[in-house]
DNA sequence: TCTGGGGTCCTAGGACCC
DNA sequence: TCTGGGGTCCTAGGACCC
């Protein structure tokens, strides 16, 4: 069989390269780029956090996810840009565009990164690196931001590719003969699927570099580490061969919401009003997929940090609000210890497809129906008329939106597999 | 560095069944 | 019968990704 021929496009710091490019084309004569700044949450309401930041931090020593707060005290004069997630989309998907000229087989990992199978394409556009770069060109020439490719034979190893060595806007091979040399050398940490956990473990074991680990017996890593073990093993050996996937959308296996509450919250009632709000978000979107759930999760993260979450599998797969509510009330009761509370979630899978709802023998099907009719009217007006438009009247006079969370529809989900 | 919000998958233990 | 073993379901928690 002919190998395959992988790209894997990934933006460099997206969401400040995407705001750069968005402020130089409304006119601004400063570009964000060249200067110390950050994409990151409000502080205020305790989400204060760097979700992106430009080059310039680094002398700063200023990290990603960490505090607004002491990034400040690192650089007095950084500036600071709340996240606009409806431009970023819109960015990913023209970069998208882009990309399906030179092959319909792409797969959107996250709102930044895509693979792309070119083997089909390699007899009508010709070279991949030739490709590759006139993408990334055309990219940076046509959005105002810049991309690094990995090129390779498998996803992982053009993943790596592209984030494991010199950026920005390059473009770099990854191929199996150039694994021992380009690969191995790089830290444990850097491989994909390692992450804090993983690696103090690996390094017990005397394991330092990707080559390090390539070279255990699998047996043993497998051993310590289980299936996960076995498999960033084959990652280290660069072995992988899943197929670039149009797209998961229709394969999501949950919907869930969650929020960082401004303050601390000790009163049931004012958990039970965040928990409204967040029901009411995943509730919709679960509609709007067109799936009903059959397990609800509810999560609590206390003000030190620890978490508890509880979940029930349901009789009988529902998508209403009221329903999913009166469990997760339920669940959120059973994990409560009474302390006080950072952070809630709620969270639906076990997904079927809604159109075969079965009534139970102790609900009137009629009325069942009207509660969807119901469901489905307070939707419809949200969509016309957007998600404030209509209120529950415990949510009136409280600080908690009528909805809180949700994503854009046709949002690129990943998995942490790839 | 005192840590957002959206996901997926894996594992271990207990309940329950035959 | 107080004792086996295997299978499945459910739940809580942990690990990873961007």
């Amino acid at each position: 069989m002919k190998d395959r021929i992988i790209f894997h496009i990934d933006c460099n710091s997206a969401y400040l390269s995407f705001e750069a490019a968005n402020r130089l084309r409304l006119g601004h004569t400063l570009d964000i780029r060249t200067i110390p700044s950050v994409v990151g949450g409000d502080p205020k309401t305790r989400r204060g956090i760097i979700l992106a930041k430009s080059n310039m931090c680094k002398q700063y020593k200023i990290q990603t996810g960490e505090t607004l707060y002491t990034a400040l005290a690192k650089c007095p004069s950084l500036l600071i840009v709340k996240p606009n997630y409806k431009l970023y989309m819109k960015c990913s998907d023209a970069m998208c565009d882009i990309i399906r000229e030179y092959s319909s087989q792409i797969q959107r990992f996250s709102i930044d990164e895509v693979f792309v199978d070119y083997t089909e394409s390699e007899q009508i556009f010709g070279d991949p690196i030739t490709v590759a770069n006139t993408i990334r060109e055309r990219i940076k020439n046509e959005l105002g931001f810049t991309v690094n490719i990995g090129v390779s034979n498998n996803k992982l190893l053009a993943k790596m590719g592209s984030d494991n060595f010199e950026k920005p806007d390059k473009t770099h091979t990854l191929w199996p003969h150039e694994v021992k040399e380009k690969f191995w050398p790089l830290p444990i940490g850097e491989l994909f699927m390692v992450g804090r956990a993983t690696e103090p473990k690996l390094k017990k074991m005397g394991i330092e570099t990707i080559g390090d680990l390539a070279r255990m017996d699998p047996e043993l890593v497998k051993l310590r580490l289980k299936s996960h073990g076995l498999m960033i093993w084959q990652y280290a050996n660069g072995i992988e061969d899943s197929v670039v996937r149009k797209s998961n959308y229709m394969t999501i296996k949950g919907i869930g919401n969650s929020t960082t509450i401004p303050f601390d919250v000790d009163e049931k009632d004012m958990a039970y009003k965040y928990l409204l709000s967040l029901t009411e978000s995943v509730a919709s979107r679960l509609r709007s997929s067109k799936h009903l759930c059959q397990v609800i999760q509810v999560s609590i993260k206390y003000s030190d940090f620890s978490r508890v979450q509880h979940q029930k599998k349901l009789f009988n797969a529902t998508d209403l609000t009221n329903e999913i509510y009166f469990y997760t009330r339920f669940l959120f009761d059973e994990a409560w210890n009474g302390d006080a509370i950072r952070h809630l979630g709620i969270r639906v899978s076990n997904l079927i497809p809604n159109d075969n709802i079965q009534y139970t023998l102790f609900e009137d099907p009629a009325d069942l129906e009207r509660k969807r009719k119901l469901d489905a009217t307070i939707d419809n007006i949200r969509n016309l008329y957007g998600g404030s438009s209509i209120y529950r009247s415990t949510l009136l006079h409280s600080p908690v939106k009528p909805m809180t969370g949700g994503v854009e529809e046709s949002y690129p989900l990943m998995t942490s597999l790839i």
